[in-house]
DNA sequence: TTTTTAAATGCCACAGAGTTGCATTTATTT
DNA sequence: AAATAAATGCAACTCTGTGGCATTTAAAAA
């Protein structure tokens, strides 16, 4: 993908288009699985300051250019796609070997039985198994 | 429940019956959400040591007696009862209105559908929504 | 194109969760 | 009661993530 469909869709965002947002953005899109803080220093050949990293992730998750995981490694993760809304989640694969994390299809309605008293607005899945790499 | 259940339980599982542990197990038996780490100092009053607490949540832990949660807060939670194992999973549900974190009944099987080469082996869920009390 | 302005970056210091090494204390075994 | 092995407390440290502030850069206005 050329350069200027990046800066097309961060204008269409209506975010600046800097060299950290296009190069990071780049990475998000020619990658399969989810990225952490770490995965991205290093695809960034550390070029790029902590806060701002932190600060770019923020603006693109609030852009609904990509979504944060919670794999349940402490570490958060990002990968490139809207953030899941209500009625419209997908699942997260984190694979036991590699601990690599991929975005799953669409989360079929689950059938929840709670409490009576308690009521459900939305549900994270977290899959754990082997990837098809491993 | 008298003292004398919880030393019951820390002998079975081969924990020394130590004041900490007493006073742990007992807050844990008690109380009906997950606990962080900052719920277990305020209810001990602070009279315990940072890393020892942290050292008994993971000897709990490991025997059995609790298991921990990632709620997606960021901090981690614990809960009295066995860890879910393959095929015995439990949903957690967390209140978006007060924060709290309970255990839910065994979660139904699922349908997931997941990319050819790809094998679940066990699934964590996440309830969001209101509990009873708010 | 040049000037203006508003936002993004980098640097630094900080906050909070959780861990580790080590000396001391405590529970259990002999 | 003495010996032993594990639990505790303390201090220092790691790691993720955040916030203030001066400087730079992208976009808008002139």
């Amino acid at each position: 993908m050329k350069e200027e469909s990046y800066k097309q869709l961060l204008e269409q965002k209506g975010l600046k288009k800097t060299k950290v947002r296009i190069t990071l953005l780049q990475h998000f899109m020619s990658i399969e699985h989810a990225q952490s803080y770490n995965d991205l220093q290093a695809a960034l050949v550390n070029e790029v300051d902590k806060s701002t990293l932190y600060r770019s992730l923020a603006s693109f998750e609030q852009a609904g250019i990509i979504h944060s995981i919670n794999d349940h490694s402490g570490l958060t993760k990002y990968a490139f796609g809207q953030p899941p809304s209500q009625g419209n989640e997908h699942a997260h694969f984190v694979c036991e070997h590699c601990e690599m994390v991929y975005c799953m299809g669409k989360l079929a309605p689950l059938q929840l039985n709670v409490p009576k008293g308690f009521k459900t607005n939305k549900v994270q899945a977290i899959l754990k198994g082997v990837c098809s790499d491993c």
